[in-house]
DNA sequence: AGGTTCTTGTGAACTGGTGCACAAGGTGTC
DNA sequence: GACACCTTGTGCACCAGTTCACAAGAACCT
C-alpha cells in the first residue's frame, strides 16, 4: 500500500529476480500469478514476496494473485528497466571480453559500447563488436558515449586508478571483479563481486564438514 | 574468546577479505595491525573487524593491535585455505573460459581440472591446460579428479539439469552463474552470482537518482 | 610507580529484515 | 444469498547483524 516510499535495499536485490521469474509467463496473455508460485520461480518465500510487491505499492488482488502482466509493468518501472545505460568495460582480459561479449547484458539494457585496455596490442582494435581504447581515453569515452555504469575487470592493482578515472569523468555506478577495496565519494554505488572470495566461503563450509565428519 | 564456536555466516563472509587485506604485510616479518587498519585495507569498519576476529578465538594485544602472521594463521585456520578443492567449470561458453583460464582460483586453492561442453567442436580438446569433456561424462570428472566444487556457466535452460549431475555426482557445493533458480537438497551450498541482477541494482539507483534531480 | 595513551573485547542498544498468522477481501458454487 | 475456499496485505514477534561505548589490559614516558 506503502505509495512508492523508499524502497528496502534488501527488496531492491529481489525485484530483478521477481521479474526474472515473471519469464515464465508469455507478455500479452493476460495470466495471474500467486505469491506463492512467484515465490518458487525467484528462489525466496511466499511471505517475502508479497511484503516486497507491498512496497511497490503494486494491489495483487486477494484469493486471486497478481495480474503478470501489470507486475511486470510495475517492477520493471520501479527499477528503471526502460531505461538504457551504456556499460564501459575497463580492462579486456579473458573476464572483461566474457563481459563484453555477454549478451544477458545487451539484452537486459546495458550494451557495452566502449572498453578500455592498457595492451597497446589491444588499443584501436574492436573485440566481438566492442572498440577498445586506452585508459586514458576513459573521460572522453564517458562524456561521448554517455556511459552510465563503468566494469572494472582490471589487475587490482590497476583497479583503483581505473574506478578515479571513471568517477572523475562523472560516472556514478560501478561493478568491480577486482580483488581489491575501492575508495570513491559516497553518492558513488559501487558492487564489487570478487569471484575467489565466493570460492573462499564455499571452501569454508566444505573444510567445516569435512571436519566435522571427520570426527 | 569464543573457542571455535559457530561462526555467524555474516562473519565468514568477511574472513577472506581480511586475509586479502593482510597481503599488504610481507609473510614472516613481524608486525602488529590495529582494528582499525585492518577495517580499511577490507572497507569495513573497525568494529566489525573486532566482533568478527572474536569469534575465531583470536586474541589481539590490547594497546597494540593483532600479530599479522598470526592473525593471517588465525583466519587461514578457520576458513581452511590449506586444502586444495579441484574445481570443474561447466560450459565452456565466453564466461566459462575466462573462469577456466582466471589466474586467482588457482593461486588460492580452487586449481580448475576439468571442464565440460555440450559443443562437439570443443569436447575432447584443451583449453588454456583445461581439457574440456561431454557433460554425460561428470560424474566420471568428478569421482577420477576428486572435484569438490561445480561452477555452472552453462546457458539458463541448462543449468538445473547440470547441477543434478553435479549433486548425482556427490559434489556439495556449486557456483552459479547461470540467471535461474536452482533447486537442490539442503546439503548442497549454492553461491549463486548473476551479473544482468548486479546490473538491474546499479540501474535502479540510477533510475532513482535520474527522478530524484528531475524532480 | 603513577599517569597517559593506545587498542582490544564485549555488553547492550539499535537496525533492518524475516516469517508467522490472521483479518480483510475477493471468487465460485449451490 | 449463504457458504466454502483462496490469496493478499500487514501487524507483530523474532532474529541476525551492526554499531556504540566503555571497562580491561598493555605499552611507554617521566
Amino acid at each position: 500500500m506503502a505509495p512508492l516510499g523508499r524502497i528496502p535495499e534488501a527488496t531492491v536485490a529481489r525485484l530483478p529476480l521477481y521479474l526474472r521469474g515473471l519469464d515464465a509467463f508469455p507478455v500479452g496473455v493476460t495470466a495471474t500469478v500467486s505469491s506463492d508460485e512467484l515465490a518458487d520461480l525467484a528462489g525466496v518465500n511466499a511471505a517475502k514476496v508479497r511484503k516486497d510487491l507491498s512496497h511497490l505499492g503494486t494491489y495483487g488482488i486477494r484469493g486471486v494473485g497478481y495480474d503478470t502482466n501489470f507486475l511486470r509493468f510495475q517492477i520493471s518501472q520501479a527499477l528503471g528497466v526502460a531505461n538504457v545505460w551504456p556499460v564501459v568495460v575497463c580492462g579486456m582480459g579473458n573476464l572483461g571480453r566474457a563481459l563484453a561479449n555477454h549478451t544477458g547484458f545487451t539484452d537486459r539494457g546495458f550494451p557495452v559500447v566502449a572498453a578500455t585496455d592498457s595492451d597497446p596490442d589491444k588499443i584501436g582494435t574492436v573485440v566481438d563488436g566492442v572498440p577498445v581504447h586506452a585508459p586514458n581515453e576513459l573521460g572522453d569515452i564517458v562524456r561521448r558515449l554517455d556511459v552510465a555504469i563503468g566494469v572494472i575487470s582490471t589487475p587490482a592493482e590497476a583497479a583503483q586508478g581505473t574506478a578515479d578515472a571513471l568517477v572523475a569523468a562523472g560516472v556514478t555506478s560501478i561493478m568491480s571483479f577486482a580483488p581489491t577495496v575501492l575508495s570513491a565519494p559516497d553518492e558513488v554505488e559501487i558492487r564489487s563481486v570478487d569471484l575467489a572470495t565466493e570460492l573462499q566461503i564455499l571452501g569454508f563450509h566444505l573444510h567445516r564438514d569435512r571436519i566435522a565428519s571427520e570426527s
